[in-house]
DNA sequence: TAATATTTTTAGATTTGTCTAAAATATATT
DNA sequence: AATATATTTTAGACAAATCTAAAAATATTA
């Protein structure tokens, strides 16, 4: 089943926005996709047409077992595609995106395969996002949100759920990055913020609206 | 200055006919693309109000200077790619043609250098093609076809002209591959075939006619 | 050079993906 | 439940890239 890059990026639309929120709806996606509901509704229709797609009219939609499939196999390669840029090109981890969703759209299976190999099989992007395997498996990881570790545990940060320049671009203020070590030193009942201890950095103070957005997971896990 | 993917598509086909022939000619490019002359004719009119190319209606037509430059981005990007898909990803080189058109097309100028870097800066692709630099410019090399070498005289392989599946097929056969070496050992005057010895392989016979694709210079120079 | 053949361009249609504006449907509010 | 509001879909238009068929320009040849 072959795709074009437009239907690749609704499909991969609708399952970020489905692993959400179940059902989607079309406003969401449009505003998710930067585009107007008229062309969702007129996209909708063909992912229905080639059998990708749950979808009633008026009723709301979501990507079916093929559709599930498709999608999977994108974010693995962008996935695959941002590892590569940041593991061997040395981009900084915030400035692969908008190259990975373009080299996402590149058809080669045995590309994708090859690269995965060349990589070492990595199992988490460099966002901390799980990489699905050639089968469509995603790895789980144990972890949990920062805000809700106990104080003065060693934890290692795994994945950032809000990734906006704006998030990125903090989170390199205060050097924290995956795979970094970091304990809670302090909880400030007042508005949630924490005094944390980023390992060989001084302490500092992240909002509860950050430390919500970062996962951890315990020391020495993962990858 | 942006261009759509099908627009790099025609300057490059254009590039590589103007090489031949310096002026080219509508139906020849309707091959190389394997399109219809009268789509050839809608792209030409874009690209003269882009202003790349010299073209007078019915009298032929070639890119100018910034036609030029936007060829040899495209040319840079393809013969890296080429290059990172068979060193990296250990792709036969005779498969690697169709994956780098879609990778050639991935428009990051930031990650065009940075991948030229990780490479080591190649000056010549997988097929013996030089690698135009940032600047466009392309590396020169002394190099003879192989049937015009003399016998006896050790020589490497260091470019094949004829880029054919067909073609690079045969070479496979006969363990030909760039970087070869090998001398020639025998000339036949009835039809110009050759007896050549490969190295660490039997003597073999290949006709003139591929004796004219293959291009070689003296051993130990280049890459 | 006049007739013929070839090459190139134009005219008009088609497909894909998008849009705006209006109509249809669903949801919320009094 | 009737009305207002929000959401979603349809209808119709547009731009890009392609096509076929026909017309225009150029080249060849008898």
């Amino acid at each position: 089943m072959h795709f074009t890059i437009s239907e690749e990026n609704y499909i991969k639309g609708i399952f970020h926005l489905q692993q959400e929120t179940g059902l989607v709806n079309t406003n969401s996606l449009a505003a998710e996709m930067h585009t107007r509901a008229a062309s969702v509704t007129d996209m909708l229709k063909k992912l229905k047409a080639k059998k990708l797609l749950q979808y009633e009219k008026y009723k709301g939609f979501k990507l079916n077992e093929a559709g599930l499939k498709a999608a999977l196999v994108v974010v693995r390669k962008h996935r695959l595609w941002e590892f590569f840029l940041v593991d061997k090109l040395k981009f900084d981890w915030d400035s692969v995106h908008a190259i990975a969703e373009e080299l996402e759209h590149i058809s080669s299976e045995e590309l994708v395969n090859r690269l995965a190999q060349f990589l070492g099989d990595p199992a988490f992007d460099p966002h901390g996002d799980p990489i699905p395997d050639k089968h469509g498996s995603i790895p789980v990881i144990y972890q949990k949100i920062l805000s809700t570790v106990p104080l003065k545990k060693s934890v290692t940060v795994s994945a950032v759920s809000n990734q906006s320049t704006q998030m990125l671009e903090m989170l390199k203020h205060y050097h924290i990055a995956l795979g970094t070590q970091l304990m809670i030193l302090k909880k400030f009942e007042f508005d949630g913020s924490l005094e944390i201890k980023v390992l060989k950095q001084n302490a500092c103070i992240i909002s509860e609206q950050v430390a919500k957005n970062i996962f951890v997971h315990d020391m020495g896990k993962t990858k």
